[in-house]
DNA sequence: GGCCGCGCGCAATATTATTTCATTGGCCTG
DNA sequence: CAGGCCAATGAAATAATATTGCGCGCGGCC
């Protein structure tokens, strides 16, 4: 005889849970990703194991997304950070996504916001040099879904941080 | 009529020397930044010692900035993200540097880039809900320096990939 | 050829991650 | 109020990983 667990769990644990123990953890780890469990617990103010169990619980519960080197784009090559703001002529469903999934293949292409209630996007694109960046705005105004394209230069960038307040 | 220079005169270019597995280290940091040395020699196909040296190298050289965990934003209470387009009445250094110390201080304020030749900026914002994203955004407006405020409300976002292409 | 100098990888050691397990305290129930 | 249940903790043991030390091979350069 075979006891199964038939308990049903929500897909998105919603986790609504979560004292100032797991704000701290997050905290710590959204300014340095890869603290050591060890010292991330010490600063929690609790030992090692529980530590660590509350970041896998945090991980799975999808508080925690992920995590990344942030690097410096200028010293790689990339220069130029701009963003684009994209009037579509459609407002249809099938336009707007397949204009999504279009961008989302162009490696410049960082990020794709749907902005408003209309038809328009922002986009944060990184390009290599200037000629780099022209070309990446005409592609754009080439698409025949595109109705309007407004460039955005960064000339510098004073505050970036990851994540959000905890 | 104000020229504004643009030439980047970069004394920051100290590692001009990466080959192809520093290039893949940096990939898979980008993607993974808390995967163990061991698997990211692995996948570099070299060695755990002078992958770690590598990646030390890498991270003196400027190249890899730190490392942060991606949040779930909604899930931590910050539903809303939010950009706007602040126009500021004087173009002088001290009223921009002014603009962007007092909005830094923001912990909803969670970029901030200088835009264009003239006196405006992008912001990213986040807020609790749509009475914070009013507040936040009256209090922008209510600053003296300002002149102008375009709020451009992120309804889904497609693409939102850390560093840049390598 | 012989001498660097750099970067590699093996092996040893230090540190950290992870599992195991006994214990504690809150809380419901009989 | 005792007893049982549950969730979470931390000490200790073990597994895995990070880091150091060192000898080797390769390519450039007299």
């Amino acid at each position: 005889m075979e006891y199964v667990d038939l308990s049903m769990k929500t897909d998105q644990n919603e986790l609504v849970d979560f004292d100032a123990i797991d704000r701290r953890i997050l905290t710590e780890l959204q300014i340095d990703g890869r603290i050591t469990n060890v010292e991330l617990a010490r600063r929690a103010g609790i030992s090692a194991p529980p530590c660590l169990r509350r970041v896998r619980r945090l991980e799975e519960a999808g508080l925690i997304r992920g995590y990344h080197a942030e690097t410096d784009g200028s010293k790689l090559g990339w220069s130029i950070t701009f963003f684009v703001i994209v009037g579509l002529e459609s407002q249809k469903e099938v336009m707007l996504s397949g204009f999504e999934k279009q961008v989302a293949t162009w490696e410049e292409v960082r990020e794709c916001h749907m902005i408003r209630g209309g038809g328009d996007f922002l986009l944060r694109l990184v390009a290599r040099d200037a000629a780099h960046e022209n070309i990446l705005t005409q592609r754009l105004t080439g698409l025949p879904e595109v109705s309007r394209v407004q460039t955005l230069q960064t000339i510098r960038t004073s505050k970036n941080v990851a994540g959000v307040p905890i």
